[in-house]
DNA sequence: CGATAGATTGAGAGTTTTCAACCGATGTGG
DNA sequence: CCACATCGGTTGAAAACTCTCAATCTATCG
């Protein structure tokens, strides 16, 4: 969305190639590029020293990479990651403050994109309190496949993004199967109806 | 902090009396106005159907409250509850927008903030997915006892911004109490060292 | 077709919550 | 200023949920 907005701006850019699992920046390293996607899929991940990773946050084509920590003046506070392979396109932090100061309206829409992320963070941060882990996995399948549809999802990425393991999470699609929730194929699955499989969830005890 | 940059633009603003517990505004409230604490405590809750509460914030004396609802364009996701007794100053969304016209840095500081709100959000959920309770415990009493050492936290507060539960907390407390890291005083306690709580509680196990 | 990454399922363990009963602090009205 | 009501805190015991460990199976791809 905010690519729209920026291209044509840019002046100046490079261009990344990244295999699935290659990573895009690490945690604590200090940010110099803001980054676009091009295509591909990328996750951004927080690693625990136990080896435990969370799954923050995904972003699809067209998404804008690394702005929080541009915005904050932060080193990243997370490792972005490619899911499937990525065509990635950066610019300079000092490209970017002056593409800010040309264009206020894309300050206005970065703001906004901060304030639902943080939305989304909180009442995530809330569900892994007051949900189930079927209903935090059921939720999960629904985001993830419905907005990146072409993905398979691993169940070790669903658990990561959940809360969860992928134990739980191959446990708990086993059981959706059962019910007649989605359908596994091959290590992909179909959703038949969001509404119900989430109703579901929320009725078991 | 950005109090100080927006009071002198403020031509109108009412201001707004509340009691330790009462409601300043309920998630799904359409925001009308943007807050200033002036004075006192406020936090701000996700609170479940089953009447589980999770504590998402704190804002303390010159904090702004409403804000990420205002840059979002949302509905607040959230509910906002007097901590102690406080005196909160409204202007209106059409004065905030004039006054964001008039002071871009007010919005880039915004942006900032909200920036690393997502930031801190974020790893709050990770740490919900790997660190132990007592380390969970631990973080929270360094964070609001040394950010608002005046206030009386009681257990279920810290039990929310923890995401565990009165008891556990006060289970927690007793330990840390016999391990010589804090010292309880009536309701309220005190913390000898976080840093050594904290490595306490990564030692455990 | 073999190698490898990913998925499944079972059984058992462990951490944290829940339920319950009791105790102590605080503050207010008589 | 004391008595008492109320709110908050403590501690124990049991239950529950989810994870961990382990063994086996199945896709997928070179």
């Amino acid at each position: 969305m905010f690519y729209q907005i920026l291209k044509p701006h840019v002046q100046e850019s490079r261009e990344h190639h990244f295999k699935r699992g290659e990573i895009i920046y690490h945690e604590g390293d200090t940010p110099q590029n803001i980054y676009f996607i091009e295509s591909g899929l990328v996750g951004l991940f927080h690693i625990a020293e136990s080896g435990k990773e969370t799954f923050l946050r995904v972003f699809g084509t067209n998404s804008i990479l690394g702005h929080r920590s541009y915005f904050a003046n932060e080193p990243y506070h997370a490792t972005a990651i490619a899911l499937a392979p990525s065509l990635l396109i950066s610019i300079t932090k000092e490209e970017c403050s002056r593409i800010c100061r040309e264009s206020p309206s894309l300050l206005k829409e970065v703001t906004s994109q901060l304030a639902k992320d943080l939305k989304t963070a909180e009442l995530r941060m809330a569900g892994l309190q007051d949900k189930s882990v079927h209903q935090r996995i059921a939720e999960s399948l629904v985001f993830l496949k419905l907005k990146h549809p072409d993905h398979t999802w691993t169940r070790k990425e669903i658990a990561e993004y959940s809360g969860s393991t992928f134990e739980t999470v191959a446990r708990a699609m086993s059981l959706f199967e059962k019910e007649g929730l989605i359908k596994k194929q091959g290590r992909d699955f179909e959703i038949f109806d969001p509404q119900k499989l989430i109703a579901f969830t929320n009725s078991e005890n």
